[in-house]
RNA sequence: GUGGGUGUAGCUCAGUGGUAGAGCCCCGGAUUGUGACUCCGGUGGUCGUGGGUUCAAGUCCCAUCAUCCACCCCA
């Protein structure tokens, strides 16, 4: 049998491998948002990946295209049919329920991880993506909308994407005064069934309202002049966007009100956002969200109002990497590397790191393995992206000491006993930081 | 699901139907205990896969898979 019979097993089509190279960038951007989430007082859970089937198909909407061509839906061996989740609030409001998180209280939720979607891939879409959601339940007023968008914004801010994402924002009114647009809307564009293109008149009896969101320049006209969401909004509704924004004002907070804003899920009602870039091509959202008053007595639950949002991380770290606003001191490697000049020191090496880390646990230390000439020893040392090699041979052994060699800045190496090395490395490291 | 581009060394890519290439990376040496710059040498390919045309295919044709971009949809 020849190689050639052996098929190549590679990675799944849209599911990517994180490298090394790229981890530290991930580990980057998930300790800011990890620390914001503590300071607006969310807190984290982490749900299964897989539900039963029910659960998105009852929740998303069942003639959306995430149930109806994008869900990664299998049997198990007890043939009850399972989903890898396709968006993180579904399994939120399925787990909180569960656990009695909603009964007569609040909550400030947020959540990461993989979602799945059979989707055909692209630059900013994959078929295993990763989000980082919040999600609030039990608050009806504008007051967390404008909590859940500040942090949202602060994000930014920290990040330094501020300049580059824009905020828009719609309400989509209550679910009574949707339903009412929405047959209001229909009327319109069977007046106009000329103009529609193929896709707007499959989604006339599915999701009539995402036609407002057509990129097709020839339905333009005919879309300007449709009736505004804005104008067929419920009392309350109206109240409660007019509220928020004069807070997102209050707040500093730009805006832009883009009456086609129409999230795609049916759960959601009321207040919907998006935070948007012109940097990544057409996969231009980076975070989406709004308020599904609704879902949760859908679901089973009591009425309980909810409010949330979701970010793609690949598109986030892609937008970061575009704009270069991932410092280079974020981008892993080791502070000293340490060398035994030669086999016969590779114990004595060994004891001095371990001795190292125990003294300086802060401190990233790494052991050269796996032999070789000194030169490329050395080499490996420079390679390490570390400050300063640590050299230990016959010498520094008999004198207990070790050579701190600077292999970045140009400054003589010095001997350094070994009982003095912590602390000299201690001075040297914070020195230069 | 639809349309277009691209698959040659680990990476970036040349390659006119006639013996498989470069740069970078990696390894060794020039220097007995000092990296980066320089010089010398070396490892590494069923040219995505399977068919077809031809005396001869990396090159032409067909299919297929992967990838990228866009549509659709969405984070």
């Amino acid at each position: 049998m020849s190689k050639s019979a052996v098929k190549k097993i590679q990675a799944i089509r849209g599911m990517n491998d994180l490298l090394p190279s790229d981890s530290p960038r991930w580990q980057f951007f998930e300790a800011k948002v990890r620390q914001l989430m503590l300071r607006y007082g969310f807190n984290e859970i982490r749900t299964p990946i897989v539900e039963q089937t029910a659960l998105f198909a009852r929740s998303i909407g069942e003639v959306t295209d995430i149930v109806e061509k994008e869900m990664y839906t299998f049997d198990d061996r007890n043939s009850e049919s399972l989903t890898l989740r396709p968006e993180g609030t579904a399994s939120c409001v399925r787990a909180a329920m569960e656990h009695g998180l909603l009964y007569n209280q609040t909550q400030r939720l947020w959540y990461q991880g993989p979602m799945f979607r059979y989707e055909r891939p692209q630059k900013g879409r994959y078929r295993q993506f990763h989000q980082i959601g919040i999600e609030a339940f039990g608050f009806d007023g504008p007051d967390i909308d404008a909590e859940v968008i500040l942090l949202s914004a602060r994000l930014w801010q920290e990040l330094g994407l501020m300049e580059h994402v824009t905020l828009e924002l719609n309400s989509l009114g209550s679910s009574e005064a949707r339903a009412a647009y929405r047959d209001t809307l229909v009327a319109y564009f069977e007046q106009h069934l000329d103009v529609l293109d193929e896709d707007s008149k499959r989604r006339l009896t599915s999701n009539p309202l995402r036609i407002l969101d057509s990129k097709n320049p020839a339905m333009a006209e005919m879309l300007d002049a449709a009736p505004q969401l804005m104008d067929h909004l419920d009392t309350e509704s109206r109240e409660h966007f007019e509220q928020l924004t004069a807070m997102l004002e209050a707040a500093g907070i730009a805006y832009v009100i883009n009456p086609r804003l129409v999230r795609g899920l049916d759960y959601y009602c009321r207040t919907v956002f998006e935070w948007t870039t012109t940097a990544l091509g057409s996969q231009g959202t980076v975070c989406a969200g709004g308020r599904y008053d609704g879902l949760v007595e859908q679901l089973g639950g009591k009425p309980t109002p909810a409010v949330g949002f979701a970010m793609g991380i690949e598109r986030l770290i892609l937008l970061l990497e575009t704009l270069e606003l991932i410092p280079e001191d974020a981008l892993g490697g080791c502070d000293v590397y340490l060398l035994p000049m030669d086999d016969s020191a590779t114990t004595a090496a060994i004891s001095l790191a371990e001795r190292l880390r125990s003294e300086l646990p802060e401190l990233r230390v790494q052991l050269h393995c796996g032999g070789g000439s000194f030169k490329s020893r050395i080499k490996k040392a420079d390679k390490s992206h570390a400050s300063m090699a640590i050299l230990l041979g016959e010498d520094e052994i008999t004198q207990q000491s070790a050579t701190v060699k600077f292999l970045r800045d140009d400054r003589e190496q010095q001997s350094v006993p070994q009982t003095a090395l912590g602390r000299t490395l201690r001075e040297l490291l914070t020195a230069n930081a």
